[in-house]
This record gives structure tokens, C-alpha cells and sequence, in this order.
RNA sequence: GGUCCGGUAGCUCAGCUGGAUAGAGCAGCUGCCUUCUAAGCAGCAGGCCAUUGGUUCGAAUCCAAUCCGGAUCACCA
């Protein structure tokens, strides 16, 4: 049990004999002692002194005496201020906690639950390379997925891959007409780059047509659906889905393309699936569905014979689930994927990992799988994160205004390199080992970038400013892991011995108390899918380290048991670091 | 217009299940490398927590209204 819970039982407990009043775990806030006080935890007792009937002064008293009597074990000494009780753990306490947990590299892992759960992240289209938005949704997949693993969940982690539609066909239509036959090989251009090129090319040879056609006098939309490239797109789609041989066979070439590239940039960020849909394999399976739903009258058909259904009454709108011509349209390939994977891997909770602007095609989504009854319905739960927009506002393909996720990788590597080279400390590297240093910090800045901030908020990228390596990055981070394992290095085959009796700094504690709170943090950061609590407690915990690291040397300590104590502390957090950079996907080096 | 999300230091963000004097990082300014890695540490400066009202022992946090910004309400995906 954490050292919290056990205050909180004995509180209650003393509570109980003192006054014969049962505290509601409402009625009890502890809080960590605010550092200009002294203590380690602190009791509010105002919530509770007008049941009990005392002053809060007379009540911390008595509360805080009780405490010292029934437990002298765990409490050394009290004071109340206010209306706050503040308590001193006993020093023998906490380093019990230490040596029974500095070993464990996976400290707070819970064991297996028998749930599972599936993530589906990622979700690309094929027409164009990965931006910054991409990597903010693979982060946090991943790291989602990590975090319930961790937590004893088994996971199962899916991408759906956007890849039929107009989107590719405007792709290959520019492909035919401009690219003479180039391939991602004959131009050495990566393959979803290459593909991609395209994609923008056809927004401007389409822009370059409409100009002319509302110069003949078109109306701006008549001249963006008659423009000879858009109807050329158009037709293709339609011989598409007429399964074409000739289209098909391009569409496969070039979507191959696209692939190889996103294989290339995945492997590079350490996404990974357990299994990938393809819409091209999905996009019929709402059949099924929209044929259950009007059977169970849940749907209903208009004259015109597109099928609705009405969700008025649950304060939404009707809804098409059909169109008039007999396709899905995307809600309806959403029901019918969600019960397929039901089919498939039976989970008891379902998570997506999508933007926010689809907030409302997720509730829409939930609450129609609900009244079809599709198993595991109440299980779909919309992760819901905000867009990386530029200080301008969004990005835009077609724009040009995107922040390529290739592009930004190769940058921050140059950026980690150039530091490293003038800092100097690992001349001695290989070829090979600098390269996976400059990786490791490169992509730790990164991720650690995207991940620290609350996933339900949008953020501001500024691509004038490069992400920085100091103060609450990943590198810092892993700075201290390093300097960690420099000391653990050097510290080899000292021998042990018993820490009882000795007392605890200030630093020293308060690296403890820090310490012991992963668990609860893992489980804040779990029960809010939400991994920014874990960079931000990494942080603060390498923050801890690095003033405790300062102030008390570890190898020069005054006596054999500060060194062992302080040698446990020093190993401790980089376990604790590296566990919770594993959680956010982030390597940790031995060396920088 | 309806619904949802946000507004905290010059900038980027914590804190939001109500608790003590609102915190970090960056940027600015001072110090600290002959002792375990200075990608570090210590310090200074920087705030009408959008506004107004309410709830109470106590409000950045809860409620209401207002203002500002964003998303969404497609037979697009």
C-alpha cells in the first residue's frame, strides 16, 4: 500500500476512536507538506471540524497526538498550522520503502487483469507523407496502448488505413497525366513524398482550371466540379469501384509506394500494429449493419431510399447512414469496422485515437452501436486530442503550411548532433553508436515535446523555434539517466550495509517521497489516458534528482551507509526515469 | 443559431475531484565547472488566473451570465 493510503486508514482509524465519527473519503484531503513548512504530509482539516466538534486547532492537536501514540512507528513528530495538520513520516519508513523497491526496474507494474483492449491510432490517408499532427496521434496511441499494458491490460493496437477514395484518386490521375512513368525509385524520392507530390500538384492543376473555366463565365462551383482533372479523379473513382483492372493495378502500385515510405518513417518513431484494416477492405461491411439496424426499426428509409436514423431525442440531429444510391458513407464504415473487430478480438473497451474535430462523429458512432446492440458498444471510448496548429493557425496540405514529420525528425537529429559534437563528451563512440545517440536524444526531444502537454488540448508548434534540449525536455531527462548511470558505473561492486537507524536530508527525502508517487501517477495517467502526467512527474523527478545530485555526492558521501542510501536513491530513479520513458516511447542512453 | 472545447507570467504550458503566499520551462538579468557528466545547479525579475455575479470557513478550481478564440452540426472521409 502507498504511504498515503496507510494515512489516510490511520487518520480515519483515529478519527473513528477519538470522536466515534466515520471521515467519508470525501471529508479526507492529503496533500504532499508545502516545502515552506515542515512535514511530509499534510491532513485539511477543515472539511471535517464541524462533525467532530472542535476547533481546528484543538482537533490537529488531538488527531496529530493520537497519530504519534497509536502509530510511533510511522510518525516521528506533527504541528498545525491553521487548519493544517502536517506530518513527519519516520525517516526508517521511508528508507524501508527504499531498499524493498530501488531494484525494481518495473516498479508499479500491475500483474495481468484478463481485459482487453483495443487502440486503434495512426489511421493515415495514402495520399500524402506523415505531418507534426500525425506524430502527436502515434505518440499517444502508443503510449496509451504502453500505458494500459503496464497496468495489466492486453493490448491490441490497430491502424485503419484511409486508402480508397477521391484523395488517391487525384493522386493517380496527376500520376498518369504528369509522371511520365517516374517511380519513388527512378527519382529517389521516398515513396508516400513521392506520392504525395502528386496529391499537391493535382490541387494546383485544378486550381490553374478552374481559373480558366470561370473566365468562360462558370460559376466557381460549376468550374470545381466540370474541371476536366476533378471529372478525370471522378471516373476514376468510379472504375475503381467497378474494379477497373488497369486502375486497380495503379492504385496498388502507387499506394504500395506510400507504404514503403510510412514503413520507413514507423520503424523511425516505433509505432507498431498489431493488425492494419484497410478502408478498401472495410468500406462494405456497414452493409450489414444499415440491413440490421432497419429490421430492428432502429433505422429508417426515406422515400428518396437513403436510410436515416433519428437521434433527436438524444439531443443530436437525424442522420444519413446511407446514401440514396446504395453506399456507405463513413459513419456506417465505422459501424460495421466496430463490429467486425469485435468479432475479432472481443474487447472490452475500444479506444480511438482521433482529433477533436471528430468529437462529434464519435458520440454519433458510440450511440448508434449502442442501439444496434453490437457487443462491446459501451466500450468504444473516443481519445480525443487537440490539432498542432502554427502560430498562423491550422496546417494545411494544400497549402503547403504542413510540418512534414520526415522533414522534422532529419532537423532535430542535425540539432542533436551539433550539440553533441560540441559538447564532447563521447569522442570515443562509434560510427554506430553516435548514430543511435543522436536518435535517441533527437526523438526523445520529440516525443517528449508532443507528449507533455494535455492530449484534450491543442498546442502552438513555432517552426522558427527549434525545440529546445534544456530545462523540461526529453533530453534533460535524459541527461539525468546519464549522469545516473555514470555514477552506477563507477559505483560497482561496492559493498552493502544495513541502513538502519541512519536519518535522511532534506534532498534526500524529498527524492524518496517522489519516488514512492509513480504508482499513483501511473494510475492518474491510465484512468485519464493521458501520458503528459507522466512526463510531467518525470520531469520533475529528474528536477528532484539533479538538486539532491548538486548538493550530496553519492561516491564522496561521509560515511558507508550515506553512500549505500544515496547509491539505492541514484538507482532507484534511473529505474524510475527509464520506466516511465519506456511508458512514453522514449529510449534512455548510458551515456551523453 | 445549437452543441462541445479552451482563455493562468512576454512565449509554451502545469495546477482545475475546492485548501496555506498560483507553479515550471523558455526568453531576460546575477552567480557557480582543479571534487560523481554545467544538456546541470542556485538566485533575481516577471500575474486583476478573460470579465461580472453567486455558492462557503476558504474559489484559478464549482455554478450562472457575458466577452474572446477554436471545433462541429455534409448523401466528404
Amino acid at each position: 500500500m502507498s504511504i498515503v493510503n496507510s494515512i489516510k486508514d490511520q487518520v480515519q482509524a483515529a478519527v473513528s476512536s477519538l470522536y466515534g465519527y466515520t471521515l467519508s473519503a470525501r471529508e479526507l484531503t492529503i496533500n504532499t507538506t508545502k516545502p515552506e513548512f515542515e512535514g511530509d504530509y499534510t491532513v485539511v482539516l477543515f472539511s471535517f471540524v464541524k462533525q467532530v466538534k472542535r476547533s481546528p486547532e484543538q482537533l490537529g492537536k488531538e488527531l496529530g497526538e493520537k497519530l504519534l501514540q497509536e502509530y510511533p512507528g510511522s510518525y516521528s513528530s506533527f504541528n498545525v498550522i491553521k487548519g493544517f495538520l502536517n506530518l513527519t513520516v519516520v525517516d526508517a519508513r521511508w528508507i524501508g520503502f527504499l531498499e524493498s523497491s530501488y531494484a525494481d526496474k518495473e516498479f508499479g507494474k500491475q500483474p495481468a487483469n484478463g481485459q482487453k483492449v483495443m487502440v486503434e491510432y495512426s489511421s493515415p490517408n495514402t495520399n500524402k507523407p506523415l505531418h507534426m499532427g500525425h506524430l502527436r496521434n502515434n505518440f499517444l496511441g502508443w503510449s496509451v496502448a504502453e500505458l494500459l499494458k503496464y497496468d495489466g491490460y492486453e493490448i491490441f493496437k490497430t491502424c485503419i488505413s484511409n486508402d480508397r477514395g477521391i484523395h488517391i484518386c487525384k493522386s493517380m490521375v496527376t500520376w498518369q497525366l504528369f509522371g511520365n512513368g517516374a517511380t519513388p525509385q527512378s527519382t529517389g524520392i521516398k515513396g508516400d513524398h513521392f506520392v504525395g507530390d502528386y496529391y499537391v500538384q493535382f490541387g494546383n492543376e485544378h486550381k490553374k482550371q478552374m481559373a480558366e473555366l470561370t473566365e468562360k463565365g462558370m460559376t466557381k462551383e460549376q468550374a470545381e466540379k466540370e474541371a476536366p482533372i476533378m471529372k478525370a479523379a471522378q471516373q476514376m473513382l468510379v472504375d475503381w469501384e467497378a474494379g477497373k483492372p488497369e486502375v486497380i493495378d495503379l492504385w496498388k502500385r502507387m499506394n504500395g509506394w506510400v507504404y514503403e515510405g510510412f514503413d520507413v518513417t514507423y520503424k523511425r518513431i516505433g509505432s507498431d500494429f498489431d493488425k492494419t484494416y484497410y478502408e478498401s477492405g472495410t468500406y462494405l461491411l456497414g452493409k450489414k449493419a444499415v440491413e440490421d439496424g432497419l429490421s430492428k426499426k432502429v433505422f429508417f428509409q426515406k422515400e428518396d431510399g437513403s436510410v436515416w436514423i433519428d437521434l433527436t431525442a438524444d439531443g443530436l440531429d437525424e442522420k444519413v447512414v446511407q446514401r440514396k444510391d446504395g453506399t456507405a458513407v463513413y459513419i456506417t464504415q465505422d459501424i460495421g469496422l466496430a463490429a467486425q473487430k469485435q468479432e475479432e478480438f472481443g474487447c472490452q473497451q475500444s479506444i480511438y485515437v482521433v482529433a477533436d474535430e471528430q468529437n462529434y462523429h464519435f458520440k454519433v458512432l458510440k450511440l448508434i452501436c449502442e442501439k444496434l446492440g453490437i457487443p462491446g458498444a459501451e466500450g468504444i471510448y473516443h481519445l480525443s486530442y487537440g490539432m498542432v496548429e502554427l502560430p498562423t493557425g491550422r496546417m494545411k496540405t494544400r497549402e503547403g503550411t504542413v510540418v512534414d514529420a520526415d522533414d522534422l525528425i532529419e532537423e532535430m537529429v542535425n540539432v542533436a548532433r551539433q550539440k553533441t559534437e560540441d559538447l564532447g563528451k563521447v569522442k570515443d563512440f562509434t560510427e554506430a553508436e553516435l548514430k543511435d545517440l543522436y536518435d535517441t536524444i533527437a526523438l526523445g526531444a520529440l516525443k517528449f515535446f508532443l507528449l507533455r502537454v494535455d492530449p484534450k488540448k491543442r498546442m502552438i508548434f513555432n517552426p522558427e523555434e527549434s525545440i529546445d534540449f534544456h530545462g523540461f525536455t526529453g533530453p534533460f531527462i535524459q541527461y539525468t539517466y546519464a549522469r545516473i548511470r555514470s555514477i552506477l558505473r563507477k559505483a560497482e561492486g561496492t559493498a552493502t550495509v544495513s541502513l538502519e537507524g541512519i536519518s535522511l536530508y532534506k534532498l534526500e527525502k524529498e527524492l524518496i517521497i517522489a519516488l514512492e508517487q509513480f504508482p499513483a501517477i501511473l494510475s492518474q495517467a491510465v484512468a485519464e489516458h493521458n501520458p503528459s502526467v507522466i512526463a510531467i512527474y518525470a520531469f520533475n523527478l529528474a528536477r528532484a534528482f539533479n538538486t539532491f545530485y548538486t548538493e550530496h555526492s553519492v561516491m564522496n558521501a561521509e560515511s558507508a551507509e550515506k553512500k549505500v542510501l544515496r547509491l539505492h536513491l541514484s538507482e532507484m530513479t534511473a529505474n524510475v526515469i527509464a520506466a516511465a520513458f519506456r511508458l512514453l516511447g522514449i529510449r534512455v542512453p548510458e551515456r551523453m
